[in-house]
RNA sequence: UCCGGCGUAGCUCAAUCGGCAGAGCGGGUGGCUGUUAACCACUAGGUCGUAGGUUCAAGUCCUACCGCCGGAGCCA
């Protein structure tokens, strides 16, 4: 609309006239004053009416404003140390848009499922807005570098007709007739990106139907998969710290303020810097040993083996070389121990675990038919992924990195579920 | 699926050993010229998750069921 000024930009207007269309997020009374705690999207400013300076109409107005009212409110932007952003309203006139019914959510304590209840105004509130402005941030960054990389986006296909990798729990749909199943991941699809683009990468959800009810699930994430012709496993980790130190160091720099208001210590994403620690999974095992943490050689590391773990460095960990069979099929043996894997899992400092899985692809055609043979796999399904291996087969390798995971570490989260808009869980499809 | 925890006002919670169902916030009415989750006074607001049972008496004890939470498993 026209006239508007948004708050983010407010400073140009210091000592000017200005007109701001946002909502009531607060007010509090004086005798003779109201101060008016506007939110308009970009921000929040306080705008002071003072029975003296408008009105009768427009002070009468103030006590009709419920909380979430939209408004107009027009006046001079002043400095004012006391505010938070600097600046404030000194109010001359106010436009009621849309009087607010009574508004569900106070600015005081509520519990976790009424405000998913409410998840469609819980995303007005101050935290919400700051963790998804840095959600947007995270999301920018993770394209710009593949971008300014030359890797062209190839995004992988939703409806799949066959489970990926076989082990999780599938949703499954009908279509047309037959049987399909939402995507658990893009990563074979992007291998055929890779051989036709060299350096590709997709983004999209992805849906897992496990019953998982832990603060790390969600039935509905967004994953960013590069992957890379031409490329090994220590070529993948390579991309794999560079591509994190520019997500999180842009971060750091573009949505200080947000990370300011979620009061997240950002003197630990600071150090989130090249090179990282690269162990084994034999050395990784050799510290849950010496910490005297109970744990089955061979096994996958759980939630808080992996705490045990990154706890021991001050930025992102890379365990490499897992044991083969507790990983996919698609995953290429170590030539020079058959029994581990070329593979790399990512573990974020601060107990944040896992939060990037990835490695280097089998490209023989004949040990990957029989890796699907064991697996116990359709072959016929897996026609099209032999078909990479028959047609100019080359080393590839990639990953892939949990959007939602990644929010909840750089903001300094107890839970995933606040970082995406609206969480998809096993007890929560609505709103 | 297994294990553990929780269901009381619109919201967040309290209610001692089984003995009159309460507070703060939010709503309403009024007051206050610098408030910062403002404050002060007054006020309305209840199927104590559901169904049984024990008891003179149940929010409280017992049984079953329902709903939710998060830990394991699985994973990003």
């Amino acid at each position: 609309m026209k006239n508007t000024t948004y708050i983010d930009s407010i400073a140009e207007f210091k000592d000017k006239q200005a007109t701001i269309s946002g909502w009531l997020y607060n007010m509090r009374k004086g005798g003779k004053l109201r101060f008016l705690i506007v939110r308009d999207g970009t921000g929040t400013i306080q705008a002071v009416v003072s029975k003296t300076d408008v009105n009768e109409e427009v002070f009468a107005l103030c006590d009709e404003l419920t909380q979430e009212s939209s408004i107009r409110v027009t006046g001079k932007v002043v400095a004012d140390e006391r505010a938070p952003s600097g600046f404030e309203m000194q109010v001359s006139h106010l436009e009621l848009v849309s009087k607010a019914d009574e508004y569900p959510i106070s600015l005081k304590e509520h519990g976790t499922d009424f405000l998913m209840d409410n998840r469609h105004l819980w995303l007005r509130s101050s935290r919400q807005f700051a963790i998804l402005r840095v959600r947007h941030e995270i999301i920018a960054a993770c394209r710009a570098f593949f971008d300014d990389r030359g890797f062209t986006l190839v995004d992988a296909p939703i409806f799949t007709p066959n489970a990926c990798e076989g082990t999780t729990t599938l949703f499954e749909t009908e279509y047309f007739g037959s049987k399909a199943y939402l995507t658990q991941s893009g990563q074979l699809y992007q291998e055929a990106g890779a051989l036709a683009f060299g350096k590709a990468y997709c983004f999209g959800p992805t849906f897992r139907a496990e019953k998982s009810k832990t603060r790390r699930h969600l039935t509905e994430f967004w994953m960013i998969e590069p992957e890379v012709a031409f490329c090994d496993l220590d070529g993948d980790m390579d991309l794999a710290e560079e591509f994190l130190e520019y997500v999180v160091q842009r971060v750091l720099k573009n949505k200080a303020r947000e990370l300011a208001t979620l009061e997240r210590d950002v003197t630990k994403l600071q150090n989130v810097k090249r090179p990282f620690p690269r162990i084994s999974y034999d050395e990784a095992v050799a510290i849950l040993k010496k910490e005297n943490v109970e744990f089955q050689d061979g096994n996958d590391f759980g939630g808080t083996d992996e705490t045990v773990i990154s706890e021991k460095f001050d930025r992102p960990v890379m365990v490499h070389r897992y044991p083969s069979a507790i990983k996919a099929f698609y995953m290429k043996n170590d030539p020079t121990d058959f029994s581990k894997a070329l593979c790399v899992d990512v573990l974020a400092p601060e107990g944040y675990g896992e939060i990037i899985g990835g490695g280097q692809r089998e490209d023989d055609y004949d040990t990957l038919k029989n890796k699907i043979l064991h697996h116990n796999l359709p072959l016929e399904a897996f026609e099209w992924y032999l078909d990479l291996r028959r047609y100019g087969s080359v080393p590839h390798a990639g990953f892939g990195l949990g959007i939602e995971r990644t929010v909840t570490w750089l903001c300094g989260l107890s839970h995933v579920r606040e970082t995406i808009p609206f969480p998809r869980m096993m007890h929560r499809l609505r709103p």
